[in-house]
RNA sequence: GGGCCCGUAGCCUAGCCAGGAUAGGGCGCCGGCCUUCUAAGCCGGAGGUCCGGGGUUCAAAUCCCCGCGGGCCCGCCA
């Protein structure tokens, strides 16, 4: 990736670094020494245009630091001084406010999106980090649906703007072929007395609704059991307590054998009578010890069918990944059992309840470990198991080996891991066992990326139950909608041009819309709202691309080309639109920035879509670019056209959304 | 019982960590605009106890405390 050098420049002149310095300058100069990023954040765009563009709350400076308000005014005013774009300072209440030179901006910005062009904004770390994101990761058991496909689009989101920021980012995904849920579709298929995947069914897809097919018949059976126990005993309560349960479950059941009645009534005669919890226990232990060369054969057979579902799906969406590493290879290649041993020596070793377990508590005594790891002071963490007393071991061993891998391999410096906010205490058990055994590095360079679930309306979802919308569903209702779209406005266009388009914007709204809500916020997924291709949405912008995409290729059509050197900036103050198009622009480096290191994609979201709000009004606001008789403002506007259209481009390619040029 | 996260108009959401200018957007609703570069657009309008109550402050959506509501976690599950 080639050196925006250019941006430097131009990050360099938006308000918020300007700013930043300026008054941290001035204070130094009257005594008091402040990071200069503190006073970036405080760094405001005025309500209104005649109040100046941006500003800085100086009284508040002036009283939290104790200097003179004036004398500090005066020192800010000196250090603006020295930047050409300036072209005014303002007081306004207790605010100390500047006004941009847009044509001076304008000069800056034209050049640098010349030549940084597909670079243009994404500013590179001095010093770039070696850093592995895992994402998705979902359990090879159903089809993804809308819960996974939030983890992969900021997965795979984190990953793109960590690249951009110069990092060099690996993208994995934990195969778990060796829970219990696998286990259950083993079970499954040997129930069946057959595993082939009927043909033209999506491979996870089958596989879905047979897990969940065994998942509820097994669950059935294990709850007569209770029953008829709770009944010999006598214990009423409970037993119609549980009675109500059974009633849900045969609910779920009946609407599964909607679904599938052969294949229903087929595993509802196998499983009856038999005890499925323990078998399927037996299923785990015999494939973690590699006992039953069939169950292997079996496990890796499905896992490997359910994978090809989910490539498939996730290359739709434009999401790959560096490597798979299957949970099972940790084992048999006796890193777990390493760890294991590791684990025995240490001094947090103890048995828990007759388990080999670690007692991380002490290490919280560590301040330095609480603070990285984000932990409250008087915190206890449970005592984390490692083994079971049957030999086997636990999620969270295997993925303490894991942890290490993805260092090791990588060379990393630094994991993410994009996992539901449901597992933070795993995952801090996982951080905490690696400084346990002497991984400190690691277990403090690892981070938990966590988000929160997503939700249908009215009710959850449950892949146990076979209750989700697949994210290949979703998917085909979006391209379809996008298709009736493009159907009304661009009938004469080619059919297979249509259908590129189509795809292109369903998939880019999902995306867009999965890492528009802020992670740590639960989210419900309207697909009305999802499919709603009006502003606010991948859609708009796409569309705010293609406009500005066609204004220029219809320029070039008509000879006229931008000419750096002959364009009239003056055209830049003359008109509101432009300026505060021009003053957008300007901002999108330290966006960028923002966005990157605070691995928030919902900032890219948020600029993109005001400034395409900003662009289409001037669009429509008659102020026409192609049709401008005067050649150096013609330039002017074809220039602001161009910068605009780069950055969108710039900007959606980092959310993983490929621009349009027509639409 | 303990811990974590979330609570901003009918619905969704930004701002909260780093307190300051009449709380930004969007959907939906009402009313307009296609002979000028693409109407997936634009213009105008109605709609707010920023969950509640205290406190800190010249100043609180933002910080602190006490509640309320929702979600999640505290397993020899993952």
């Amino acid at each position: 990736m080639p050196e925006p050098r250019a941006t430097w420049r131009v990050y360099n002149l938006t308000p918020y670094r300007v700013l930043g310095s300026s008054v941290q300058q001035a204070l130094k100069r009257l005594g008091v020494d402040i990071e200069e990023r503190i006073i970036e954040y405080i760094v405001a765009e005025s309500p209104r245009p005649d109040l100046g563009d941006y500003g800085v709350p100086i009284a508040r400076f002036a009283k939290k630091y104790g200097v003179e308000i004036e004398a500090l005014v005066k020192s800010i005013e000196e250090e603006l001084r020295t930047y050409p774009h300036i072209a005014g300072v303002k007081r306004v209440g207790g605010y100390l406010n500047i006004l941009l030179d847009a044509s001076e901006v304008s000069r800056q910005l034209f050049r640098a999106v010349q030549t940084d062009n597909d670079v243009f904004g994404h500013l590179r770390v001095d010093k770039p980090l070696r850093i592995v994101v895992e994402h998705t990761s979902a359990n090879p058991v159903h089809p993804l649906h809308i819960g996974h496909a939030r983890n992969a689009a900021l997965g795979d989101t984190l990953a793109r703007m960590l690249r951009e920021r110069g990092h060099i980012v690996q993208t994995r995904f934990y195969v778990d072929d060796m829970g219990r849920q696998v286990a259950v579709l083993v079970y499954g298929a040997k129930l069946l007395g057959d595993l082939s995947i009927p043909r033209g069914v999506k491979p996870d897809h089958w596989l879905g609704t047979l897990y969940a097919l065994v998942h509820t018949l097994a669950d059935i059976e294990e709850l007569k059991k209770e029953l008829d126990k709770l009944k010999q005993e006598n214990k009423l309560d409970e037993y119609r307590e549980k009675l109500r349960e059974l009633d849900k479950l045969v609910a779920a059941a009946s609407k599964l054998r909607e679904k599938e009645p052969e294949l229903f009534d087929k595993l509802a005669d196998a499983i009856r009578g038999r005890n499925p919890d323990e078998e399927i226990s037996e299923i785990m232990r015999s494939y973690e010890f590699r006992r039953d060369e069939e169950v292997v054969k079996i496990t890796r057979a499905i896992v490997e069918a359910c994978l090809r579902g989910f490539r498939e799906t996730l290359e739709r969406l434009g999401i790959g990944f560096d490597k798979w590493d299957w949970e099972s290879d940790l084992v048999w290649s006796s890193l777990v059992g390493k760890i294991l041993e590791e684990a025995k020596k240490t001094p947090y070793a103890t048995m828990h309840k007759g388990a080999l377990a670690l007692n991380l508590q002490p290490l919280l005594r560590d301040p330095v470990i609480r603070s990285a790891l984000g932990v409250p002071e008087d915190y206890e963490v449970p005592p984390l198991i490692l083994q079971r007393s049957d030999g086997t071991t636990l999620y969270t061993t295997r993925d303490i080996a894991y942890s290490i891998k993805k260092f090791r391999e990588f060379n990393a410096d630094k994991v993410y891991n994009v996992i539901a906010a449901e597992q933070k205490l795993p995952q801090l058990q996982v951080r905490l066992a690696l400084i346990a055994l002497g991984y400190r590095r690691e277990g403090l360079n690892m981070h938990h990326y966590a988000y929160e679930m997503v939700n249908l309306p009215g009710r959850k979802m449950s892949g146990r139950r076979g209750e989700y919308v697949t994210l290949d569903e979703l998917i085909e209702q979006a391209i379809a909608r996008a298709r009736a779209e493009v159907e009304k406005r661009s009938p004469n266009l080619p059919p297979e041009e249509k259908q590129k388009i189509a795809e292109a914007v369903g998939i880019a709204a999902i995306r867009y819309t999965l890492v528009s809500v802020s992670a740590p916020k639960p989210m419900t997924f309207n697909i009305e709202e999802a499919l709603n291709f009006e502003q606010n949405s991948a859609p708009y912008i796409l569309y705010t691309h293609a406009r500005a995409a066609n204004i220029l290729a219809k320029a070039k059509q008509r000879g006229l080309e931008i000419n750096l050197e002959e364009i009239d900036y003056n055209a830049a103050n003359e008109n509101p639109l432009r300026r505060r198009l021009v003053l957008q622009l300007l901002n999108y480096p330290y966006v960028f920035v923002k966005a990157a290191d605070e691995l928030k994609p919902e900032i890219i979201v948020n600029y993109l879509n005001r400034l395409a709000d900003t662009f289409n009004k001037w669009y429509t606001s008659g102020d026409s670019a192609i049709n401008e008789p005067d050649p150096g403002k013609r330039g002017y506007k074809l220039a602001l056209v161009q910068a605009v259209k780069t950055v969108t481009a710039n900007a959606l390619r980092i959310l993983g959304i490929k621009p349009l040029e027509k639409m």
